[in-house]
DNA sequence: GTCTATATTACGATAGAC
DNA sequence: GTCTATCGTAATATAGAC
């Protein structure tokens, strides 16, 4: 719990601020004002680190996107079967999401309002689209249940997985990202994999 | 599509407009102004309708709920063992939450800002606990595997129902939501029971 | 029941002093 | 880098005519 350093704000330590406001209130319910009183100095102040709200926003999706991203060019993304590149995406996925929980859960939570978070939509269709071809390759591997819908098993994973922005909080309540990453994987994919 | 009637407004109407647009827009991104647009009618013969915006996401938010909660009286949820309970009320859940798709979705997007955010939150509170009660009894039973912890598998079976909210579009896609319950089912509880 | 016009407040953003 | 003061706009809601 060091509190540690307040004496003026890097762009870096002001988006830490926002974007806790931001998933408490919601974007667009998020003013100015509130942001002003969250950092601890005036709304004018803010604009002297960013361009405005909008940047804020764009600047803690991208943060959300890299890490995301990230996971797809790993060595156990891209080398092997694709049921055993599917767990691993989806065990580190969780990880990543908890990791940087609120940046993906302000990702999660964009509504497309603004250029930005069309944008933003825009790109975590495409990383689902990135482990849904995942899926179809174990589907035809035969190594997922063949009366399993791929298109719904993949929304409904991703149901399970994005959920977790939901009620994690981390410091409280003990499970360990590794813990609840092990508890999806259990609960997909038994009811996925052709063999348990 | 029958267009139908458009001569007056009746609140009920009213409120199916407003709950599309809010869904959209999200509730706090939402004004008056694109409500009246989005109705065809101004801003002020709005207010003779309902009281205010904050009116419109009550009402929408108490249909959602009033549906959800009729879940928990049916027979099916209250005769029986625990588990087939459970699995009952998740089933209907499911399909609830899909015939009233537009309320429900409302529901699991309020934030807090409002006293009626507020309360739509302490109410759906309640139902989730309602829910969690089902799976204790139904571990206390033998029913479902003893590894599993019963907290997190009541949120990851949630983040998989609720989720539908999220991709399921009435008309077209073509799955009914009865195959999107016996989808969750089969996907949820394969993990969990004991005994296939 | 719907409209135009308007009151009043809140919002995002800027100007300019220190 | 932070502040106070302020601009211009958009928000919720009301008044009163038809």
């Amino acid at each position: 719990m060091t509190m540690a350093k307040r004496d003026t704000y890097t762009p870096e330590s002001l988006l830490a601020v926002a974007v806790e406001v931001f998933n408490e209130r919601g974007y667009d319910g998020t003013s100015m004002e509130h942001l002003s009183k969250a950092a601890g100095i005036s709304k004018s102040s803010i604009y002297h680190h960013v361009k405005g709200k909008e940047e804020l926003l764009r600047l803690a999706i991208s943060r959300a996107l890299d890490g995301l991203f990230a996971v797809l060019d790993e060595p156990g993304a891209v080398e092997g079967r694709a049921v055993d590149r599917l767990e691993h995406v989806t065990r580190r996925t969780v990880e990543v999401l908890m990791a940087e929980l609120p940046y993906v859960t302000l990702l999660l939570r964009v509504r497309g309002n603004t250029g930005t978070e069309r944008w933003a939509m825009e790109r975590r269709r495409d990383f689902d689209h990135r482990v849904a071809e995942l899926l179809k390759e174990a589907a035809a591997d035969g190594d997922l249940r063949a009366d399993v819908d791929v298109r719904l098993a993949t929304r409904l994973l991703f149901g399970m997985i994005n959920s977790v922005v939901e009620w994690y909080r981390p410091g409280r309540g003990g499970v360990t990202s590794g813990e609840v990453a092990e508890a999806v994987l259990r609960t997909a994919f038994a009811g996925l994999r052709t063999s348990g």
